[in-house]
DNA sequence: TGAGCGAATTCGACG
DNA sequence: AATTCGCTCA
């Protein structure tokens, strides 16, 4: 066989997988070992060789490592090739359900719930069952880690046998119950009812065995039970799955993640081809073996050295902040410094263990004018892009859940007694006055629902902010905060451009999906030369010139939270991810005090700063005294 | 009905 | 500290 172009620049364990032909095949890692790499030239010369590319699926769990999947596919194959599908288990199981769901109840234009519609959801569900006072979030963490388990509620109730499962079956038979008045999914469901679904009909199974000869997973450490019975049945006879994982970098425990998975791959797929990479090709001699005197801290895994390949490099730099903002102001100095010298913005990224940490960094940015951009799924979790979705979902098709949020945004005369009796069809027992304002309302869903039906996305969410009255609302207001909000959802209209040209109304659907699967609104866009700042656990499978991991401190990284149903360890390996994201410069930072809930408190240096070896490491300052040291 | 106020909660990561 | 919740009262 000829050498095909797609081996070039690969070692040979790289080159063995990406030609091995058939059967089950499975690469085990280390961080910045090119996993990733090995994959898309993989699926490329898979490609190159005559596989169809809608044959050939890829999937992960995070969107933004099925977007640096796909970007690298596309990358590597000619223009104008068709791409195969890359994308996250989430989004492919819509797409199953939408197509097939009928057989296991599933319509085909269901709903997805997100965080806010499930709390609700589960609000009721709570009411309902007569226990209002408990707290939905116990009950909402306890149904999510079933169903990640592969547990159906009857399964569950089956089985509930101590006083507080008992409560559980219980809200969660009225969760189940809510959810189908509202033909909707929730998150968990999407992969147990395709899993469901997978098991159930043969047909089904058949035809979507039939549909792909080729299966790649990325991230499989990461893959929980549900996902494995669904790799497992999506397999045809030719058996061609690839799987590619580090147990180091499992980070998902906490979602079900289970190792096992990765453990027991040989067992479950007798003859595979195992293929080891040892090297390390992204980070320098220095990163490498910090990260390396990290991770083997770890007891409970399995011994594994990265092997550097490239130059010893520049030392880690630590700053010792006197609080969050002394942080913030190191970073973004620091940021701007390296701007300076010619590093684009694009190649450096800020991490942090909790979303709430970018707040600061944020506000020092800005005043440094330096662009960035806040990654993460949290863009269409805003109240003001909920809203205007929410028009548009109530106008398409009229229900309570998005009724509930949008009747009193804004004010328009309608409390809870008219609302209640407008939902239960008894309008004929209201007052004049307010039967005259539900008329106003219904005739506005209508107006919305006729654009939708007519215009392009874009038009029709400028037409449902003016006769929403939204518009009004954020114009009338003129604080800081309102324009914030009114930006937002200008941005929203941005977005929504790109559907534009979809025949009505099914844009709108397109963008409702987007948004209930928790796209990343930045990879809606054109890619745009900015510092990222996101979560550590966001940053997986990305790689960048520059990092800083910011909020090295006992209690926030490693978290002070742990219970029962996450490994130990797991904090660890988070930090080993983080600090295997950078390719050149590694920036530590931690603060003396930090705002806990308004109040300052004092903070302790994380252990894992003491875990790395002293001669790799430069301080880069303390206090407000940063100096400039990169080299 | 909904403005306005005090109380409660937020700060666990993702889809 | 800032935001959201939820209750009271005009
Ligand atoms: N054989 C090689 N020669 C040179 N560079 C390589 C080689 N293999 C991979 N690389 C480079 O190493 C870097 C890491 O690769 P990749 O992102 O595929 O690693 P990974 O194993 O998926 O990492 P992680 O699990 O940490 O996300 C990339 O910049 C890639 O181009």
């Amino acid at each position: 066989m000829q050498e095909s172009k797609y081996l070039k620049g690969l070692n040979q364990a790289q080159k063995e997988a990406v030609q091995h032909e058939n059967g089950p095949l499975l690469i085990v890692a280390g961080a910045g070992a090119g996993k990733t790499k090995t994959i898309t030239h993989r699926i490329a010369h898979l490609i190159g060789s005559g596989i169809p590319p809608s044959k050939i699926l890829a999937v992960t769990f995070t969107n933004k490592a099925a977007n640096e999947m796909r970007e690298r596919v596309r990358h590597l194959l000619p223009a104008g090739t068709r791409m195969p599908e890359v994308s996250t288990f989430h989004s492919t199981c819509v797409r199953i359900l939408r197509e097939f769901g009928r057989s296991v109840g599933v319509i085909e234009r269901f709903t997805i719930f997100n965080r806010d519609d499930q709390t609700r959801a589960v609000k009721r569900a709570l009411k309902n069952a007569g226990m209002e006072d408990e707290n939905p979030r116990y009950f909402i963490a306890a149904i999510s880690r079933e169903k990640g388990s592969g547990v159906s509620h009857t399964t569950y109730a089956r089985e509930a046998r101590a006083l507080r499962a008992h409560d559980v079956a219980v809200v969660w038979q009225c969760y189940e119950e809510e959810l189908v008045k509202a033909s909707a999914l929730d998150f968990d469901d999407l992969l147990l009812k395709t899993l469901e679904l997978l098991e159930h009909s043969e047909r089904t199974r058949g035809l979507l065995q039939n549909r792909w000869s080729h299966l790649v997973i990325d991230e499989y450490q990461d893959t929980n039970v549900v996902q494995y019975k669904i790799a497992r049945l999506l397999l045809d006879s030719g058996r061609n799955i690839c799987v590619v994982g580090d147990l180091d970098q499992c980070i998902y425990t906490w979602r079900q993640a289970r190792l096992e998975n990765l453990l027991g791959f040989e067992r479950s797929f007798p003859g595979t081809k195992v293929v080891t990479l040892k090297e390390n090709y992204r980070s320098t001699g220095t990163i490498t073996a910090a990260a390396n005197g990290i991770i083997e801290k770890n007891k409970n895994r399995i011994p594994k050295q990265l092997l550097a390949t490239r130059e010893v490099g520049e030392p880690i730099y630590l700053f010792e902040a006197r609080d969050e903002l002394d942080e913030a102001w190191f970073v973004a100095e620091k940021v701007q410094e390296l701007i300076k010298r010619a590093t684009p913005p694009r190649e450096i990224a800020v991490l942090y263990r909790d979303n709430f940490q970018s707040r600061v960094l944020e506000e020092a940015f800005l005043s440094l004018q330096i662009p960035y951009r806040v990654v993460g799924t949290r863009f269409f979790e805003r109240k003001e892009v909920k809203d205007v979705l929410s028009y548009v979902r109530a106008s398409l098709n009229p229900n309570i859940s998005d009724m509930e949020r949008i009747i009193a945004t804004p004010p328009r005369g309608i409390g809870q007694a008219t609302f209640a009796k407008m939902v239960a069809n008894k309008e004929r027992e209201l007052s004049p006055a307010a039967r005259a304002k539900v008329m106003a309302f219904r005739t506005s869903l209508e107006r919305m629902k006729k654009a939708l039906e007519t215009l392009p996305l874009s038009e029709v969410l400028r037409f449902i902010l003016e006769e929403s009255g939204l518009e009004r609302m954020y114009k009338e207001k003129k604080d800081r905060e309102e324009a914030e909000h009114f930006e937002n959802v200008q941005e929203l209209v941005n977005l929504s451009v790109r559907y534009d040209s979809a025949m009505p109304p099914s844009g709108a659907h397109s963008l409702l999906e987007e948004a209930a699967l928790q796209s990343d609104q930045d990879e809606m866009r054109d890619d745009e030369n900015r510092v990222s700042l996101m979560t550590v656990h966001a940053s997986k499978g990305l790689e960048f010139e520059n990092v800083f991991v910011t909020g090295l401190e006992q209690g926030l990284f490693p978290s002070r939270r742990l219970d029962e149903h996450t490994d130990p360890e797991e904090e660890r390996r988070l930090f080993y991810v983080a600090m295997t994201r950078a390719k050149e410069r590694l920036f530590l930072s931690f603060a003396r005090a930090r705002l806990r809930y308004g109040a300052r408190e004092p903070a302790v240096p994380s252990e894992f700063l003491g875990d790395i070896d002293e001669r790799l490491t430069a301080w880069a300052g303390v206090g407000e005294a940063a100096e400039s040291v990169i080299e």
